[in-house]
DNA sequence: TACCATATTGGACTAAGGTCCAATTTACAA
DNA sequence: TTGTAAATTGGACCTTAGTCCAATATGGTA
């Protein structure tokens, strides 16, 4: 899935047809709020054929919104009147590409392999990492403390001790948090927990 | 310390003068081929501020030369004639800023803190990377392969069906796996074999 | 040939991890 | 007040992990 946003419809429509014609569904908006209104794709890999310059919300203003609304879809840039400050700019924020008009239909199509390719390995990670974390959310506030310190290595004396409870305690804990996590071993655990970002205390 | 790479000599002179002031070392360069022959700096982080149209080897394409080399030092493009595909595919390959003349003297130091920080961020990883890498290469060919199974986090019964061999002797490669490592758990283990790249067998 | 690194295994033992059943306490919500 | 989730602990028991000492076998090197 593609979506096409550029305030001349005409570009729109344009662009639509070369992009459907590679394979791909697309939809198109004419404006910046236009696309932030639509609810979220999660049909699949997606990415998104910006203008850089619109009326009212500009693409590089999009752009910004969406990384700090933490929306992940990979986005290559169009423009007619572009310079190198807002290429380097848009770069930096993550964009695929950058392509001044006029370009060849062989680079943008190029541009929007590479931006898929992104955008499926983004949300393989994504949804294992929420997968995880739904996991995580199921733990209970002393279970979830006892992760932390398990993926450290430390042995069950260790924990009991730095919690102030007995190791019998901690065995109780640990099991349970092997079995809501589904981990067959610490070494899955400590896999899963670096995965959705879960810090250790410091000893 | 902050490497230049510029034909101009007058402009390695001014942007020295300026990057000194800064309070960085600086070492001068008037040819992409120049600075190849230099020998590896390691005395602490460092970039190099590179122009990208120079007679002989361009600035592209010493940057492609480093990547290929594997030589991971954060650039700074500058130009006078630069353009937006130029743009983009210097920051595609890793620059971390691409400034166009004239710039102000802020933006670039602050472009090469930037750059130092990163230098520091990658020197880090690869010293201890290294430094990992080294205790592995002390490991007979029985030992690594156990460690690979270790990680998975199979018990040793498993390993030894594996490997053919008996549970006893898992446990005496698996010792001396964590003493060689100066791992004290298997959450050491999966850690320090992440960090340098090492795979599992599939089960 | 004698030596050495590597790989293998056994015995004996200690310590650590993990589980099942059962029980108590506390805090908070219906 | 009753019920429920969370946290805690004990006992009994079994499985794993890890270590020390000792021994054997193999292949390559000085």
């Amino acid at each position: 899935m593609v979506f096409i946003a550029d305030d001349d419809s005409s570009v729109c429509k344009g662009l639509g047809r070369l992009i459907k014609s590679a394979g791909f569904k697309v939809e198109t908006f004419v404006s910046a709020e236009e696309f932030l209104q639509r609810k979220p794709y999660r049909g699949g890999p997606s990415c998104l054929v910006l203008d850089v310059r619109m009326p009212g919300l500009s693409g590089i203003e999009l752009q910004k919104e969406l990384v700090q609304k933490g929306v992940s879809i990979p986005i290559i840039f169009i423009t007619g009147h572009g310079n190198i400050p807002m290429s380097v700019k848009a770069m930096k924020d993550g964009a695929v590409d950058f392509l001044p008009k006029p370009f060849d239909d062989k680079e943008l199509l190029s541009a929007i392999d590479r931006a898929i390719d992104k955008s499926a390995q983004l949300r393989k990670k994504e949804t294992e990492k929420a997968k995880l974390q739904r996991r995580v959310n199921t733990l209970t506030p002393r279970e979830y403390e006892c992760l932390r310190w398990v993926i450290t290595g430390m042995l069950n004396k260790q924990i009991a001790h730095k919690l102030g409870i007995t190791e019998k305690t901690v065995k109780v804990h640990r099991g349970r948090v092997m079995h809501k996590m589904q981990a067959v071993s610490v070494a899955d655990l400590v896999r899963f927990a670096q995965k959705c970002g879960i810090t250790s205390p410091k000893k």
